[in-house]
DNA sequence: ATTACTAGTTTACGAGTAA
DNA sequence: TTTACTCGTAAACTAGTAA
């Protein structure tokens, strides 16, 4: 589940690459199987049939003519390369967005009982400009979110304070203005992540709030996997 | 040629990006050959012979415990991810250098006369900042660099005025800050790739000029592949 | 729980060739 | 010259099992 769904093999994104390398992302680039096969050093064989499955997969259109082929990446092939891009920026580059990923689930319903608190409600309203939907919206990050998660710590966070009535203390917060999408395309862009001030920041489990209820605005079902892109405040 | 030098698969890389994206880079990482396996949606027994084959390739390190391993990168595994880096990053990225590669070849001589006309040199004197060695060094660039080079029309070269003398007239030129790197890693860095004001620039030969004589400095041979960085000047 | 070996199967490959 | 087929081989995979 970490692994975006890839259901084409790595030498396919590898002559994908390459093709975009030529000149397919811009529009129509004149290929030779020949020519290709020299850049992958493959078999001219082998570069056939490497196109034909791109093609198959929907990745490249292309126009066979005399003396070569014109070819150019679809907009899934250009979705395909961009991903790839994205984990290698992830590897390289420090992030000023983190993008991570999880599973929906049900949570323990707790987040309903904080959020309607009149004294958090009040701080929501200033600083977060809306009052969320009386829940938390909880996702079960998979591994490599729970590490991108950490990055979190280098960014400034919008503080909801604690307080404390007769009975007893609550917490402080922090919030961090985040969108999120599904798998579908959907997607919610006034969200914010929501999690104690004083966190291990190792969690597995993400809590979102915002001015809707998600489950139904998203049409959201336990298991559904949601992107969540969580921006730098400010 | 233009294929960077893999030696080892597509698949051996994606799966070195996952260790690197699980904090391989960054030092030692705690791997299971199951965890691993799930994220790459493969058999755990493929995962295990995938580490074990990017050890023998000298790309990562690593010390198998009772409930997993350690795993970590090596430098030349963080070269390998690095050039990933890189050409995903000529697919969609503008840069603002341009790396090109090209073969080493004779040429035709004809810059060693024009060079030292004194035109000339006084202009590189004093815009380049150097006597230029009397003679060009010549590139053969390859496919993709021919492409790239294309967007050297991007760049704000340095200009070299044309003259006349009483025989015939010397046409303009345009200069671009660069470095070169040998495949063995030796570089020079205070070099400008010159060429006609007026160019069709879609050539697949590449110009340079330098303080010294760079076949020498560099110990080239005709055939012998360079790496060079076109800066953008200023 | 691990890692990794052996065995059997599937997939990808290059050579040769046709259109 | 192209593209892409068939065919025999080589490589990579999964399943099962041992340590």
């Amino acid at each position: 589940m970490a692994e975006a769904q890839p259901a084409i093999g790595a030498d396919a994104v590898v002559t994908l690459r390459r093709i975009a390398l030529d000149g397919g992302l811009a529009g129509e680039t004149k290929l030779s199987c020949s020519g290709l096969a020299g850049d992958l050093d493959v078999s001219t064989q082998t570069a056939s049939r490497r196109l034909q499955h791109l093609e198959e997969a929907g990745l490249i259109e292309r126009e066979t003519v005399g003396d070569g082929q014109w070819v150019s990446i679809t907009d899934a092939g250009e979705r395909t390369l961009r991903r790839e891009y994205e984990s290698y920026r992830r590897v390289f580059e420090e992030p000023e967005v983190l993008e991570l990923r999880g599973a929906v689930t049900s949570g323990m319903g707790e987040g309903r009982h904080y959020i309607s608190l009149s004294g958090y409600m009040a701080q929501f309203r200033d600083r977060l400009g809306y009052e969320p939907f009386p829940g938390t919206l909880n996702l079960d990050l998979d591994t490599e979110s729970v590490r991108t998660r950490m990055g979190l710590s280098g960014f400034e966070p919008i503080p909801i304070d604690g307080w404390e009535d007769e009975e007893r203390t609550y917490g402080p917060a922090v919030c961090y203005p985040a969108s999120v999408t599904t798998t579908d395309g959907d997607a919610y862009d006034e969200t914010h992540v929501i999690a104690p001030e004083r966190t291990h920041h190792d969690e597995d489990q993400l809590e979102l709030i915002a001015p809707v209820k998600l489950r139904d605005e998203l049409k959201l079902a336990d298991g559904n996997v949601l992107m969540v892109s969580v921006e730098e405040s400010g």
